[in-house]
RNA sequence: GCGCCCUUCGUCUAUCGGUUAGGACGACAGCCUUUCACGUUGUAAAGACGGGUUCGAUUCCCGUAGGGCGCGCCA
């Protein structure tokens, strides 16, 4: 019996909770569930400068609309520095860290230096076995990881596979800077091991920090735990996502009205495969999830299949429900908010009516949103010309045209026109193109069918279908 | 420049040496429907290139090309 799984999502709140550090929670999130294990959560803020508490909120929320929940309370990193601190000091007294008194202009030099003669970038180690007596006056140290220099580091990938770095390409690197704070690298080395974590699932992004932080955890002589590099996903153009494309926030995601179990299930499709299952519930998903499973190819972000999907979980979504989750997205969605100060009782009973005919046809909840316009909209509606030339005309023909007029106007009113009508027809043993009666008997009220008044309400004359019916019969 | 990784239809992917290379989205066409959508049927569409290994390579190895990531007193 292998010890519990405790997997982490660390994010850096510099920003929102970009897509691909919600796919790569919602990874962690599956991976705990599947194991029995649990998920952490923890706020990387040792950037001071950049760190702020609206972006830790933003993490936060956007977890939290994804459906993704963490042991705990989130763990500020910044929080832990005494004891970042404590470790740097140790291997400081080991002789596995070293004082370095560079500059930050002398090593921006040496950047350049190495640019220019089109040398590897990497610190020379100047103070690697400098005598510390040589050390400038006033001039507060850095505090540098000694790392190995010959030989190679391996990182044994569930993703990536064995991938073998060798140790000349990594230099020394900084663990406690000269204002005496720690840096990532040694943070995450010491937050993982004191948090007990036991497999560490993050972006491909951090393979290299992968293998410094190898050697930090075999200098300190800590168990290094599982690693999983996941692919990231890329823009339509294969680029890095930037925000042209999906690099957006989940926020933004959720404006532009997508469920999260179509979320869920999408970014879990992204580099992540079970036969040629495509839509499946995050139970389902949980059930299945693995590591090895796991493409290393970057994915490109695709939003029209994330679409069809999405339209997919609203056609399937229960009415009630789907009217809950639509009242729950109008305040994150453009000109949501006016719309919600107009939501009463007899609204969300309309709403409940309607939502047969609008999510029929919604892709998203920003569409199904602007379908329900004509709910809230004033009576009477204004008719376009071309409506009032057809009404105008009447006789037989007005009848083809005014559906699709209709249409224009509000759709899901035609799809119960079009039901209405084809019951009746049917009922009544009419051909399709006689429209009159049951249009007359929506009319006199003997329809229940909702929209139908509405309907009537928008051609806003009775005697054009009286006309319509007397042709028609 | 150096290191690491990647490469199957336009996109996401299946395939664990032998398949007519499968599915999904998208596209196109038909059906359904007096709108749109849904649904449904069908079509087009892929192993980057070059060498090996093997009776046999999409699959294993090497090289080339292309792409990505990393190389901060950022995370």
């Amino acid at each position: 019996m292998s010890s519990p799984v405790v997997t982490r999502f660390a994010p850096s709140p510099t920003g929102y909770l970009h897509i691909g550090g919600g796919r790569t929670a919602l990874f962690n999130w599956a991976y705990a569930r599947k194991t029995g294990g649990k998920m952490l959560l923890r706020i990387e803020d040792t950037d001071r400068e950049r760190s702020t508490a609206a972006a830790i909120d933003a993490i936060i929320e956007g977890l939290t609309w994804l459906g993704l929940d963490w042991a705990g309370e989130p763990v500020s990193q910044y929080g832990r520095a005494v004891r970042h601190r404590e470790v740097a000091e140790l291997l400081l007294a080991q002789g596995k860290a070293y004082r370095c008194y560079c500059s930050p202009q002398d090593l921006e030099e040496m950047r350049a230096r190495a640019e220019a003669e089109k040398r590897p970038i990497r610190y020379d180690g100047t103070w690697r076995d400098r005598d510390p007596s040589e050390a400038p006056a006033g001039v507060k140290p850095a505090i540098r990881f000694k790392a190995p220099q010959v030989g190679e580091t391996v990182i044994d990938d569930a993703v990536q596979g064995r991938v073998v770095i060798p140790n000349k390409d990594l230099d020394d690197l900084i663990i406690l800077r000269s204002d005496g704070n720690p840096t990532y690298n040694l943070s995450v080395v010491v937050d993982d091991h004191d948090m007990g974590v036991t497999h560490i699932i993050r972006g491909v992004d951090h393979l290299t920090n992968a293998a410094r932080q190898t050697q930090i955890y075999m200098a300190m002589g800590w168990r290094v735990p599982h690693m999983s590099h996941i692919p990231l996903i890329h823009g339509p153009d294969g680029a890095k996502l930037s925000k042209r494309h999906g690099a957006l926030g989940v926020e933004a995601y959720r404006a532009m009205g997508y469920l999260p179990e179509a979320m869920r299930n999408y970014l879990a499709r992204l580099g992540w495969s079970h036969g040629d299952d495509e839509i499946f519930s995050t139970d389902q998903m949980v059930e299945w999830f693995n590591l090895e499973s796991i493409g290393k190819s970057a994915a490109r972000f695709d939003f029209a299949k994330l679409e069809n999907l999405n339209g997919h979980y609203i056609r399937h979504t229960p009415d009630d429900m789907l009217l809950t989750q639509f009242i729950d997205f109008l305040p994150h969605a453009e000109g949501g908010k006016a719309l919600l100060a107009h939501i009463d009782e007899a609204m969300m009973a309309k709403l409940m009516r309607a939502m047969p005919g609008l999510k029929e046809r919604a892709k998203t909840l920003v569409e199904l949103m602007k379908s329900t316009a004509y709910l809230f909209a004033q009576r009477p509606l204004a008719m376009d010309e071309k409506a009032q030339q057809i009404i105008k005309d009447g006789g037989a023909e007005a009848l083809k045209g005014v559906l699709p007029v209709l249409t224009q106007v509000e759709n899901w009113i035609a799809h119960d026109l079009e039901t209405a009508v084809k019951s009746h027809a049917e009922a009544q043993g009419l051909k399709l193109g006689k429209l009159a009666q049951p249009l007359r008997a929506a009319l006199t009220g003997t329809s229940t069918s909702p929209g139908i008044f509405d309907v009537l309400e928008v051609l806003g004359r009775e005697e054009s279908l009286a006309r319509l019916g007397d042709q028609a019969a």
